[in-house]
DNA sequence: GCATCAGTTCGGCCAGGACCGTATCAATTC
DNA sequence: GAATTGATACGGTCCTGGCCGAACTGATGC
């Protein structure tokens, strides 16, 4: 069979600690240097170096030159699907138990997943969403006539969207281009800001939004 | 953040060649011994025995013994769709360049990937079942009102479905629920037989319903 | 031109882990 | 009970790969 070379690339470049430490801070879908991710991961320049060429060569992170940076970012949104997804395998407990379930409060509530909310939020807001019949449902979402009209008048480009399983909820939320989409019309109308984390706060701006258009309350 | 530690235990069971191979042959959804797995991995009984202990251990494979044998098989769906999807991610050529792109002829046509068909006849059949109005699309399907009466005439038990991009043949076919009693359907109408490796010969049998119900020819 | 700074390459050190030979344990067969 | 066979535990070898210090490249800025 042809397709295990390919598994084990993929594995040899997730099975370092420092090299999936990198790959969940470029997980909030930015770009960083390498010093940024080598100060992130704990390990020195010339280490990182040679992580990020690896993850290069692998073809799951993008390096740009520009001037003397050189930025790297997650290579695609499949890309980060993917590590999502693996992130959520319900694997057994041994290893992991030591503080497992507890994310920065603030993650838990609101962040951004590659390019989409996550979170109590992103969970919310996916119900909300099938609640007042602008999507189909959970498992196979899709936009309904209802909701396509809704998503016109909101400005929210329409497309194709996947559930995804949110892994401090254990509860899907929406991916794919259309919650791309509902994500950029959030921030560029400031009902949310992008810190320096994945943590994702709402301004009052949004919170007016999310009761009027979706009822959801605080 | 905490999701990390998984991925690098995912990664790290992933990063070695005679595990992935291992993997992949239990990809077809039987169980194995051990040493069957090492005959197919081509390492010793004792190296597998410590490889199939990490599978076990990081949850990816499930041990079970029955007598002095011990049978291996693939933890669930979950983990099934989770390899899958790692086999279809378009990663840069540089090193799989040798000898990609050809499976075995049988395996291309019809091959069983966990529990659904894939292949070009797993392919073929979902653009099919789309084409008959009997599912509402590729990117989110779902069965429809009509797709649900043909269901319940062939002996087909509903549910709901995902799309599975098919590594041979780089388009959608579908896994989940539906997609799994679809194919017991044929595997107990004698319409597909299982061999020994992952390809599916169709029947006299399947060839005719495939002709008849979804204006499949050959 | 010179100093600075981001990034990369090279060399050497060391830990982890893949592998097998041998030995042991448990179930099956005679 | 002895022989056979599948699976596993242990011990030792060897190689891969992560890590950093030192040196080098190339862009920036004074």
């Amino acid at each position: 069979m042809n397709t295990d070379p390919q598994i084990v690339r993929i594995g040899a470049a997730l099975s370092d600690q420092s090299r999936a430490r990198m790959l969940c801070q470029l997980m909030d879908g930015r770009a960083y240097t390498n010093k940024e991710l080598a100060h992130g991961a704990g390990i020195s320049a010339q280490t990182a170096s040679g992580h990020l060429a690896q993850l290069s060569a692998t073809g799951l992170v993008i390096a740009e030159r520009l001037g003397r940076f050189t930025y790297h970012r997650i290579a695609g949104p499949e890309v980060a699907e993917m590590l999502e997804s693996l992130s959520v395998l319900p694997l057994k407990t041994a290893v992991t138990r030591p503080a497992l379930h507890r994310a920065p409060a603030a993650e838990r509530e609101a962040r951004c997943c590659y390019n989409h909310l996550a979170g109590r939020l992103g969970v919310a807001m996916a119900d909300a969403l099938v609640a007042r019949g602008f999507v189909t449902d959970l498992t196979s979402p899709a936009l309904t006539p209802h909701g396509r009209t809704w998503a016109t008048a909101q400005g929210i480009r329409h497309g194709p969207m996947r559930p995804c399983l949110d892994w401090s909820e254990r509860h899907p939320h929406f991916s794919g281009p259309f919650a791309t989409a509902l994500f950029r019309r959030l921030e560029g109308t400031d009902a949310i800001r992008r810190g320096t984390g994945r943590a994702i706060p709402v301004t009052e701006t949004g919170r007016l939004w999310l009761r009027t258009e979706l009822e959801l309350g605080a």
